[in-house]
DNA sequence: TCCATATGACAAGCCTGCTTGACATCGCTC
DNA sequence: GAGCGATGTCAAGCAGGCTTGTCATATGGA
Protein backbone atom coordinates (compact mmCIF):
# COMPACT_ATOMS: atom_id res chain seq x y z
CA UNK A 1 0.00 0.00 0.00
CA UNK A 2 1.45 3.20 -0.76
CA UNK A 3 0.53 6.16 1.23
CA UNK A 4 1.52 10.25 1.78
CA UNK A 5 2.67 9.01 5.81
CA UNK A 6 6.30 10.09 4.55
CA UNK A 7 5.67 13.36 3.02
CA UNK A 8 3.20 14.40 5.26
CA UNK A 9 5.62 13.55 8.41
CA UNK A 10 8.27 15.74 6.48
CA UNK A 11 5.99 18.58 5.74
CA UNK A 12 5.18 18.56 9.49
CA UNK A 13 9.07 18.22 10.21
CA UNK A 14 8.18 15.20 12.67
CA UNK A 15 10.85 12.50 13.37
CA UNK A 16 9.22 8.76 12.58
CA UNK A 17 9.33 8.21 16.73
CA UNK A 18 7.58 11.60 16.82
CA UNK A 19 4.55 10.56 14.95
CA UNK A 20 4.61 7.27 16.60
CA UNK A 21 4.44 8.63 19.65
CA UNK A 22 1.47 11.10 18.57
CA UNK A 23 -0.46 8.74 16.98
CA UNK A 24 0.00 5.79 20.11
CA UNK A 25 1.77 3.06 17.75
CA UNK A 26 6.28 1.93 17.88
CA UNK A 27 8.28 3.46 15.77
CA UNK A 28 8.49 0.47 13.81
CA UNK A 29 4.80 0.25 12.93
CA UNK A 30 5.25 3.79 11.64
CA UNK A 31 8.78 3.08 9.88
CA UNK A 32 7.11 -0.52 8.19
CA UNK A 33 3.96 1.39 7.10
CA UNK A 34 6.19 4.04 5.61
CA UNK A 35 8.38 1.73 3.63
CA UNK A 36 5.55 -0.46 2.51
CA UNK A 37 6.73 -4.17 4.73
CA UNK A 38 2.70 -4.10 5.96
CA UNK A 39 -0.78 -2.19 5.64
CA UNK A 40 -2.31 0.04 9.09
CA UNK A 41 -5.16 -1.24 10.27
CA UNK A 42 -8.37 0.91 9.63
CA UNK A 43 -7.93 2.36 13.30
CA UNK A 44 -4.53 3.36 13.13
CA UNK A 45 -4.90 4.70 9.13
CA UNK A 46 -7.99 6.75 10.58
CA UNK A 47 -5.74 8.11 13.08
CA UNK A 48 -3.20 9.11 10.76
CA UNK A 49 -5.32 10.50 8.55
CA UNK A 50 -7.09 12.47 11.29
CA UNK A 51 -3.91 13.66 12.71
CA UNK A 52 -3.31 15.59 9.63
CA UNK A 53 -6.63 16.95 8.61
CA UNK A 54 -6.87 14.77 5.67
CA UNK A 55 -9.62 11.82 4.49
CA UNK A 56 -8.19 8.18 4.45
CA UNK A 57 -8.15 7.86 0.74
CA UNK A 58 -5.86 10.81 0.57
CA UNK A 59 -3.10 9.29 2.86
CA UNK A 60 -3.15 5.83 1.94
CA UNK A 61 -3.69 4.88 -1.78
CA UNK A 62 -5.26 1.27 -1.78
CA UNK A 63 -5.09 -1.02 -4.69
CA UNK A 64 -8.53 -0.44 -6.66
CA UNK A 65 -7.86 -4.19 -7.60
CA UNK B 1 -16.13 -0.17 15.49
CA UNK B 2 -19.61 1.07 14.18
CA UNK B 3 -20.27 1.19 10.61
CA UNK B 4 -22.95 1.71 8.37
CA UNK B 5 -22.60 -1.39 6.31
CA UNK B 6 -26.12 -3.05 7.59
CA UNK B 7 -28.06 -0.30 6.25
CA UNK B 8 -26.34 0.44 2.24
CA UNK B 9 -26.43 -3.09 2.40
CA UNK B 10 -30.05 -2.90 3.12
CA UNK B 11 -30.55 -0.08 0.95
CA UNK B 12 -28.98 -1.80 -2.04
CA UNK B 13 -31.12 -4.44 -1.83
CA UNK B 14 -28.17 -7.11 -1.25
CA UNK B 15 -27.56 -9.95 1.41
CA UNK B 16 -24.66 -10.34 3.11
CA UNK B 17 -23.40 -13.29 1.07
CA UNK B 18 -24.23 -11.05 -1.98
CA UNK B 19 -22.27 -7.95 -0.72
CA UNK B 20 -19.41 -10.34 0.31
CA UNK B 21 -19.04 -11.67 -3.34
CA UNK B 22 -19.18 -8.27 -4.49
CA UNK B 23 -16.19 -6.95 -2.66
CA UNK B 24 -14.45 -10.45 -2.66
CA UNK B 25 -14.59 -11.63 0.89
CA UNK B 26 -16.57 -14.57 2.59
CA UNK B 27 -19.73 -14.29 3.76
CA UNK B 28 -19.04 -14.31 7.56
CA UNK B 29 -16.92 -11.31 7.23
CA UNK B 30 -19.20 -9.06 6.23
CA UNK B 31 -21.35 -10.88 9.02
CA UNK B 32 -18.54 -10.48 11.62
CA UNK B 33 -18.57 -6.86 10.81
CA UNK B 34 -21.85 -5.91 10.73
CA UNK B 35 -22.07 -7.63 14.22
CA UNK B 36 -18.99 -5.65 15.68
CA UNK B 37 -17.11 -8.83 15.88
CA UNK B 38 -14.13 -7.32 14.27
CA UNK B 39 -12.96 -4.52 12.37
CA UNK B 40 -12.19 -4.79 8.91
CA UNK B 41 -8.49 -4.07 7.45
CA UNK B 42 -8.19 -1.19 5.76
CA UNK B 43 -7.98 -2.77 2.44
CA UNK B 44 -11.34 -3.86 2.59
CA UNK B 45 -12.84 -0.99 4.57
CA UNK B 46 -11.71 0.89 1.55
CA UNK B 47 -13.29 -2.00 -0.83
CA UNK B 48 -16.87 -1.25 0.50
CA UNK B 49 -16.93 1.85 1.20
CA UNK B 50 -15.89 2.24 -2.81
CA UNK B 51 -18.61 0.15 -3.58
CA UNK B 52 -21.05 2.00 -2.05
CA UNK B 53 -19.99 5.52 -3.29
CA UNK B 54 -19.02 6.93 -0.05
CA UNK B 55 -15.74 7.72 1.69
CA UNK B 56 -14.36 5.39 4.19
CA UNK B 57 -15.12 7.63 6.95
CA UNK B 58 -18.60 8.02 6.06
CA UNK B 59 -19.13 3.87 6.42
CA UNK B 60 -17.00 3.65 8.99
CA UNK B 61 -16.99 5.46 12.47
CA UNK B 62 -13.64 5.02 13.90
CA UNK B 63 -13.08 5.88 18.12
CA UNK B 64 -11.78 9.33 18.09
CA UNK B 65 -9.63 8.22 20.72
C1' DT C 1 36.71 11.97 17.24
C1' DC C 2 32.73 11.25 19.94
C1' DC C 3 27.96 11.45 20.80
C1' DA C 4 23.14 11.91 19.82
C1' DT C 5 19.40 11.56 16.62
C1' DA C 6 17.15 9.40 12.77
C1' DT C 7 16.24 5.61 10.02
C1' DG C 8 15.97 0.61 8.37
C1' DA C 9 15.49 -3.85 9.57
C1' DC C 10 15.20 -8.41 12.02
C1' DA C 11 13.29 -11.85 15.51
C1' DA C 12 9.90 -13.68 18.61
C1' DG C 13 5.50 -13.40 20.28
C1' DC C 14 0.61 -11.87 20.72
C1' DC C 15 -3.72 -10.67 18.77
C1' DT C 16 -6.96 -10.33 15.31
C1' DG C 17 -8.70 -10.29 10.37
C1' DC C 18 -10.15 -13.64 7.32
C1' DT C 19 -10.84 -18.39 5.54
C1' DT C 20 -13.59 -22.89 5.11
C1' DG C 21 -16.77 -25.85 7.05
C1' DA C 22 -20.35 -26.64 9.87
C1' DC C 23 -24.66 -26.12 12.61
C1' DA C 24 -28.86 -23.60 14.44
C1' DT C 25 -32.67 -20.50 13.92
C1' DC C 26 -36.06 -17.73 11.54
C1' DG C 27 -39.40 -16.52 7.98
C1' DC C 28 -41.42 -17.62 3.77
C1' DT C 29 -43.49 -20.51 0.33
C1' DC C 30 -44.97 -24.91 -1.50
C1' DG D 1 -44.71 -30.23 7.41
C1' DA D 2 -40.81 -29.83 4.13
C1' DG D 3 -37.59 -27.02 1.84
C1' DC D 4 -35.05 -22.75 1.14
C1' DG D 5 -32.75 -18.27 1.64
C1' DA D 6 -30.88 -15.26 5.07
C1' DT D 7 -28.60 -14.59 9.23
C1' DG D 8 -25.79 -15.59 13.53
C1' DT D 9 -22.16 -18.01 15.38
C1' DC D 10 -18.52 -21.42 16.39
C1' DA D 11 -13.99 -23.92 15.65
C1' DA D 12 -9.53 -24.51 13.61
C1' DG D 13 -6.07 -22.64 10.96
C1' DC D 14 -3.32 -19.20 8.30
C1' DA D 15 -1.67 -14.47 7.41
C1' DG D 16 -0.43 -10.22 8.79
C1' DG D 17 -0.56 -5.94 12.10
C1' DC D 18 1.79 -4.50 16.05
C1' DT D 19 4.74 -5.01 20.19
C1' DT D 20 9.43 -4.93 22.58
C1' DG D 21 14.11 -5.51 22.11
C1' DT D 22 18.06 -5.26 19.50
C1' DC D 23 21.59 -4.11 16.02
C1' DA D 24 23.54 -1.50 12.00
C1' DT D 25 24.23 2.56 9.44
C1' DA D 26 24.23 7.46 8.28
C1' DT D 27 24.45 12.28 9.46
C1' DG D 28 25.41 16.39 11.97
C1' DG D 29 27.17 18.94 15.85
C1' DA D 30 30.34 19.68 19.99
Amino acid sequence: MDSEIRRLRAEHDLSQADLARLVGVSRQTINAIETGRYDPSLTLAARLARHFGKAIEEVFHVQDS
